[in-house]
RNA sequence: GCGGGAGUAGAUCAAUUGGUUAGAUCAACAGAUUGUGAUUCUGUGGGUUGCGGGUUCGAGUCCCGUCUCCUGCC
């Protein structure tokens, strides 16, 4: 994997780069889609072609519960399972066995836990977690680190990291695919030393990528940015940088200020499958009465299958009516909308104007996002 | 025409022999969602208990009248 930097912002820590996979290139900075379970949920891999989405991410846990790791091998990994050809990122599972499993045990092997579905016994450590990711053939894979919960006090954030920081050599040894690449996760929670100490650790084991991670997990906002002010320095430029779960347009836009060039985040598809729209105001709640008649697009002037084709009227109905339609069509437009949002940043980073972009983008947005119609 | 039954929130129904401010579920409406949770969570509004009178300290509940619907008989 190669990573190349077109250009650095002159007025911010912004930069525009090229990522080259073993599945294609990836212009950055990026916003990457959660395909937990071998699909973005609602959308077939000809949708992401069209909506020009680069990279799926794949969850080393769901996968690993379900299908299982025979099923994944025997199809020859996770990119002809699923007929998507683009790259592909993993999750290692670590946040996912502290966000989803019940029952879990840590130790410093790894973690023991009960699947959230059947509560059947499973392991995960860094061997594991790198074993399933080879077996997946992702492009990038991540290594297995512990995510601390907020807030969390500093003698367990201490220990905490150090264990990160052996699971990370451990990742880093571990068997992988051949065109595999492996990003560290910087860890610490809201202490910025530990964010320090542990960027400048996993530089030295040396990682294709860094990712931030421990962040949106109820902190609030400024502690967002300070996690990655603390961390961005300490982390060599010429690799890319990855904060884990972001997927706000204002954050995103902050966090790349600050030298961040990919995220994820479940939040564009989430939030459509319970109807809310993206729009570059703000959120909209296609739900809402004053809908009901409204002939005009989601979001008027949108390009998306949706905006183009489709009116509020119809997509409340489908919505309301619980159709797998109206999921489907909010997920393709919400997903549109954050990938255009990336693209008009890049273009605004292209033509040396992205601290002007993102000024006039975020005072347009609605305070907060909150509530508010956006017509 | 006669007998029986039923009328309670937008809908379907609760509410102890008459006893706190008439509840629930759906629907409606409003929020939430950050390394995934579609069918989820939280909250809000909503009632002259068909109408009118009576008994009672107190009536959705008992009595009288009346209206509407269901059902049976002639």
């Amino acid at each position: 994997m190669e990573f190349e930097i077109l250009k650095e912002d002159a007025k911010s820590g912004a930069r525009r780069g090229r990522l080259t996979t073993a599945h294609g290139v990836v212009e950055t900075p990026v916003f990457m889609d959660v395909g937990t379970l071998g699909t973005v949920k609602a959308l077939e891999p000809r949708d992401l072609k069209e909506l020009k989405s680069q990279v799926v991410l794949g969850n080393t846990y769901h996968l690993l519960l379900r299908p299982g790791p025979e099923v994944i091998s025997a199809a020859g990994g996770l990119h002809k399972f699923m007929r998507w050809e683009g790259p592909i990122l993993t999750d290692s599972g670590g946040f996912q066995v502290f966000s989803l499993a019940k029952m879990r045990k840590f130790s410093e092997e790894g973690c023991r836990f009960n699947s959230h579905l059947d509560g059947h016994e499973f392991f995960l450590g860094p061997e594991e977690s790198m074993e399933m990711q080879r077996v997946i053939g992702s492009d990038i894979a991540m290594v297995f680190d512990e995510c601390l919960p907020y807030p969390c006090d500093r003698e367990r954030a201490v220990a905490s990291v150090e264990r990160t920081l052996r699971w990370a050599v451990r990742s880093k040894a571990a068997p992988h695919a051949e065109h595999q690449a492996v990003f560290g996760i910087v860890q610490g929670g809201v202490y910025d030393d530990i964010r320090r100490h542990c960027a400048e650790e996993l530089v030295k084991i040396g990682f294709d990528g860094y990712a931030i991670g421990g962040v949106s997990v109820g902190e609030p906002e400024q502690f967002m940015y300070q996690a990655v002010e603390a961390s961005v320095p300490y982390l060599p430029k010429d690799k890319p940088r990855y904060v884990m779960g972001l997927g706000v347009m204002h954050q995103m836009a902050e966090c790349v200020a600050r030298g961040v060039d990919m995220f994820d985040c479940v939040i564009p598809t989430r939030i459509a499958r319970h109807g809310t729209a993206i729009t570059r105001t703000g959120n909209l709640a296609i739900k809402a009465a004053k809908y009901a008649f409204d002939q005009s697009p989601v979001e008027p002037g949108c390009e998306c299958y949706c905006c183009r084709n489709f009116t509020r009227s119809y997509v409340r109905h489908l919505i309301a009516c619980g159709e797998i339609l109206g999921l489907r069509l909010l997920t393709i437009h919400n997903v549109w909308r954050l990938n255009e949002f990336m693209r008009e940043m890049r273009e605004a980073l292209d033509n040396d104007c992205f601290v002007e972009w993102k000024a006039s983008v975020l005072s347009s947005m609605q305070p907060q996002n909150k509530g508010e119609t956006n017509d």
